[in-house]
RNA sequence: GGCGCGGUACCCAAGUGGUAAGGGAGAGGUCUGCAAAACCUUUAUGCGUCGGUUCGAUUCCGACCCGCGCCUCCA
């Protein structure tokens, strides 16, 4: 079975094959960096990470291209107030970016910057001019003259053809021939940051920037084009009408939208409390793999309903998977292997497979992958693992996490990144009791942590347990999570 | 108004024309000195409402109710 994916160009789910045999060619549209990203971007970064975790999975090699809008109104105006250049103003939010794409198990992309590009941009509007698909504004600003691109609307699924005729409206006022038609260029107005170009001096319009970078980087068609719903319409449709007037052939292939999230139930903004970034969050002491998990664990094409009690519920089923995976790691098993397992394994990859290659559903793939936690956790239970068992259990295991990306733990190293940040950024009084209380488990060090285990393990075979209970609090306290099995302690960082 | 998505147990949520995955939470139990972890049992005669098609619908059709998105700020 082929990967099936959701085209918003078709609304259809269709058998999704690459134009080049073995290699992928997508680009999404990453952020404009005027501040913060908040866990509705990321809903959107994480779906296509997970979907170009999955196409690297299953074969393919995979050119992964997100452009870094850092010039447009906002930035400028922004940038313009605090009285620092486009490039010191975006250089703080960039950083950010990549920080949190990292906080929360994001694959780098190969990143591209607007302002990088400025000549290509300049020269792709000049050749839209030559065919006569754009046009000059006496303010200097271009715009491309829609009813040059008879498939405008296609992916937006609009219908323009009763405003491109003669509806002139507000017209003067933007110096426009039609009211629909967008600008490609904008001229400068005075004290604006500017480019000096051939076709004149001003900066890029933001649907310029992606049909720029995205072709220059894979080529005039390639395969798969993301972003988030909202920007169906006008962003992407007006990317398709730029690059395929001027090309003459098929822009993207596969458009790829992730939904919109909710915030307890509500659209989130600023306006209703609900508006939170990644570093919020962690400051309040959630761990990036909770958020991870949670924002994968409802399909992309799905409204997702973000709530403080789902980012427990996450919490705990990753630990589950944690501990499943610890137990099946600590070894001491009979030898030769148990054939069930093994028909458990192999039926866990394929079912995994099946339901990611089924338009990314990834709440099959985790029913799957709990399936097999659950029924391995009996057998380990009534001692049916044998040795032979233990590398294609933990294989099914990796290959979750190949794509899922939630079960190495590196919660507290990556929490005590973003304590150390709130103290340099003077948010320190933001650092919630639970957020200390996370990254309290990376003060102590393995050897004095297997020491203590060592002297409680002695009271306990003493049956001193007043002692042995001390020492368990005390680790506890230290947020080392200790469990005394038939087998010998177990334990962990919290 | 135009176009589109969704309403499944206490919460999150998958899914199918033939009788409801998975996770969390709750209750009971097993194991254990205790705790933790783990396992077992249990929690929707019912999948927004009302009709229709069908031997049979949560799944198809229609109407209605409710929630949400886009319609040049927005992931």
């Amino acid at each position: 079975m082929p990967l099936r994916l959701y085209n918003t160009m078709s609304s259809q789910v269709e058998d999704f094959h690459p134009l080049h045999a073995n290699e992928v060619r997508m680009y999404a549209c990453g952020p404009t960096v005027y501040d913060y990203g908040h866990i509705g971007n990321f809903r959107t970064f994480v779906a296509v990470d997970l979907l170009q975790r999955f196409l690297r999975q299953s074969g393919y090699k995979v050119r992964y291209v997100m452009n870094i809008t850092d010039v447009d109104d906002k930035i400028i105006r922004n940038a313009a107030q605090a009285g620092v250049s486009v490039q010191q103003y975006t250089a703080k939010y960039v950083q950010a970016f990549l920080e949190d794409s990292a906080l929360i198990s994001i694959e780098p992309p190969h990143f591209v910057r607007a302002t990088e590009h400025i000549p290509q941009m300049a020269d792709f509007v000049a050749r839209l001019v030559e065919k006569k698909i754009a046009y000059r504004a006496d303010d200097g600003s271009y715009y491309f003259r829609i009813s040059e691109f008879p498939g405008y609307g296609k992916l937006s699924k609009k219908d323009f053809s009763g405003i491109l005729d003669g509806a002139r409206v507000d017209v003067d006022e933007y110096d426009k021939d039609s009211a629909r038609d967008f600008a490609l260029w904008k001229a400068p107005k005075p004290g604006e940051a500017s480019w000096q170009t051939p076709i004149g001096s001003g900066r890029p319009g933001w649907h310029l920037e992606c049909s720029v970078m995205s072709m220059e980087e894979l080529g005039e068609s390639f395969d798969l084009h993301a972003g988030g719903e909202d920007l169906i319409f006008p962003h992407h449709e007006n990317e398709i009408a730029q690059s395929e007037s001027l090309t003459g052939k098929t822009f993207a292939r596969f458009w790829f939208h992730a939904r919109f999230l909710l915030v307890e139930g509500e659209k989130m903004s600023k306006s209703l409390g609900n508006y939170y970034t990644l570093r919020d969050l962690v400051l309040k002491g959630y761990k990036p793999s909770s958020i991870r998990y949670l924002l994968t664990s409802v399909p992309y094409r799905k409204q997702l309903n973000f709530t403080f009690d789902g980012l427990k519920q996450a919490a705990v089923s990753v630990e589950r998977l944690r501990n499943f995976r610890q137990r099946l790691r600590s070894g001491g098993f009979p030898g030769g292997s148990n054939p069930e397992l093994q028909a458990l394994a192999a039926e866990t990859l394929s079912r995994m497979q099946a339901a990611l290659d089924d338009d990314l559903n990834t709440a099959q793939a985790q029913a799957a992958i709990f399936d097999m936690v659950r029924k391995v956790n009996s057998a380990l239970d009534a001692h049916a693992v044998n040795t032979g068992d233990t590398a294609p259990l933990l294989a099914a295991l990796d290959r979750f996490d190949e794509v899922f990306a939630v079960i190495n733990d590196d919660d507290s190293a990556k929490m005590k990144t973003i304590s150390q940040w709130a103290l340099s950024d003077g948010r320190e009084k933001e650092i919630s009791a639970e957020l200390r209380d996370q990254i309290q488990a990376d003060q102590i060090s393995n050897a004095a942590i297997e020491s203590k285990i060592a002297e409680m393990e002695a009271a306990r075979k003493a049956r001193n347990f007043a002692v042995s209970d001390a020492l368990r609090a005390e680790l506890v306290g230290a947020g080392v999570i200790i469990e005394n099995t038939k087998d010998g302690v177990r334990w962990r960082r919290k």
